[in-house]
DNA sequence: TTGTATGCGTTATCAC
DNA sequence: GTGATAACGCATACAA
């Protein structure tokens, strides 16, 4: 255990050369006689010589790594999305820290401290302040600091005055894609469960939602928005808020997947038929194409917001120029849950 | 941009003091008069320095990281587990640096290779090799190259002569009380679907089915063992050939909770009503007590599975003493799934 | 093609 | 209490 640790110019003495030498076979620098390069790599072999990144991180001035904060891994929303970037980073010789804010803003603050220590080359955030409406001030600094020494990608949030770059998808869009399929469904009754006001993803599918019921001639009625958050019992309490209304719509959009499931668990608790609602949900996670009904829902093109992502990073790591704000189309996934209105009058 | 980097030695400068003084502050050392520290600590916000954690590693010689491999975290059994560690090593002042292998070998491996170079503490490993009952020479090998140089936990997984800690959650007892369970509910009729010969997991409880069965005086029925695999899709082949015999069982036990919801999503595209089986999983994942029926499952007790993966690592880095060999009881969870046989005879 | 000297930004070991 | 000085392990500029 006490075994030193065994450096270039360990492998240098035992190799004949200098520890020079040593370092270009490491960095593959192509000026090695091969004779030379063989009998360094095969020394290494032997004495399991392996290179310490941290030394290297230090000359380089660079790690390499990249700092990924979001809410909640357990959520499907944020793993598929982070899987995504971790695996083309992978490819492109990344390393991402990922950490986990739970939305709380200490946690968030420690984690950004630790990135900027560490010294990773840029800082993906999701979640937690960047989706509030109305961030403290002390939020707004402390990101600004950050900002002076890494480089900030906001995904899905933005904050007032911090000039980052900033990679959406349209979660305007998407609202309207779902209010224009209910319609071609003819419903013409629709409410709008969970989120939170203030928090940017709700007030922006709840703008888009009124808007579009306004562009239909549709009613909008305030006792069928119904704000809760965005868990499943979230979901459930919406929807038995929604139920003691004495006129009900024939169609229930959620502000994510996870309160329909809400919603729907709600229902089947309390033996009111689910079909006698078309549910639509937003995000397209893990569950949605499984449960029952299956879920139609918005998918965010993951594939296309990773690739997005990663690509930003490159060019920011590269010092390439790119466009700052990036907005990324949806598609809406039309399956079993949202059907007909057979209530017409 | 090309602001310099700021050091210790910058802070010095301008506080009239050493570096050496800078680094007791930095590092706490109370041997600093107030007046100085305090002094220092002006200068260090004026110049906004931040220590380079990279310089700090080498010097000390410990990163505070560990790694840790897992197939999949879209998989909520994985992302169950690794928020547990994770939450719990920040409190603890470790960082975690997580790779998803996706089960490959040459990602396992890199993953590895990275690890090491840079120098985290200890790695958890999860999933992919330490699974099969008969990982290559070559898989063995590198574990123990890489366990010369830093201590490895396996979480509910083994390698035949590879010497490292190693914490299971019982899936044998975990299986046994499902059988258990449903031999209370009348049935005598059970089958195993999902999973995949020469995986472990897979074995473990394939093996604990067989012998329950046998000491509950059950029929063993080869056909109504079906691997497939562990995925949705897996589910809905074993399902679909499970539905080809003669005779039906009245109990389908899942290798996971994935394979049910691919068997239970079967069941309602040919019209096959769920109504006339049980349905168990194994996992306890996040949708399973949202999907409808809601799944009767077994839970891997994921609070103290974390915990008792934390104080391992705390363990290994305080170099005390521990047990190699932890095993955590499971619960059987029961939901609506599973309900009593009334095809009685 | 190879080697020497130096820097990277800390902490640790002494000495004062 | 404080300060020189030497590691830590690698990469790089400059020589040879």
């Amino acid at each position: 255990m006490k075994k030193k640790n065994i450096t270039i110019y360990d492998i240098a003495k035992v190799a004949n050369v200098s520890p020079t030498t040593v370092s270009r076979v490491l960095t593959g620098n192509p000026l090695v006689k091969e004779s030379t390069r063989k009998r360094v790599l095969e020394k290494m072999e032997e004495l399991e010589f392996t290179p310490n990144e941290a030394a290297r991180s230090l000359t380089k001035k660079q790690t390499n790594m990249i700092g990924f904060i979001l809410p909640d891994i357990t959520n499907p929303f944020f793993s598929q999305t982070y899987i995504g970037v971790e695996r083309k980073a992978f490819e492109q010789g990344y390393t991402i820290l990922l950490r986990n804010s739970m939305n709380s803003r200490e946690m968030e603050s420690a984690h950004l401290r630790e990135f900027v220590e560490r010294r990773v080359e840029c800082i993906v955030f999701m979640g937690g302040r960047i989706n509030k409406s109305e961030p403290t001030e002390e939020e707004i600094v402390e990101m600004k600091e950050v900002m002076k020494r890494v480089p900030l990608i906001m995904v899905n949030g933005q904050m007032e005055g911090v000039d980052c770059h900033t990679i959406r998808t349209d979660e305007e869009e998407g609202m309207r894609s779902i209010i224009h399929h209910l319609v071609s469904l003819g419903h013409k009754d629709i409410s709008l469960i969970g989120g939170e006001e203030g928090v940017s993803t709700a007030d922006i599918k709840a703008k888009a939602f009124q808007e579009e019921l306004e562009n239909n001639n549709l009613e909008f009625h305030n006792e069928w928005q119904i704000y809760s958050g965005f868990g499943i019992d979230d979901g459930r309490v919406a929807m038995k808020r929604l139920l003691t209304n004495k006129k009900l719509p024939t169609a229930i959009v959620g502000i994510n997947d996870m309160v329909i499931y809400g919603a729907l668990k709600e229902c089947r608790e309390h033996k009111v038929s689910i079909d006698h609602f078309s549910f639509v949900g937003y995000d397209d996670i893990f569950p949605s194409d499984i449960v029952h009904p299956s879920l139609t829902t918005v998918n965010h093109n993951y594939e296309v917001l990773t690739s997005e992502i990663i690509e930003v990073i490159k060019k920011i790591i590269e010092k390439k120029d790119t466009e700052k704000e990036i907005l990324i189309d949806t598609k809406l996934i039309i399956r079993e849950s949202s059907f007909e209105n057979n209530q017409g009058k």
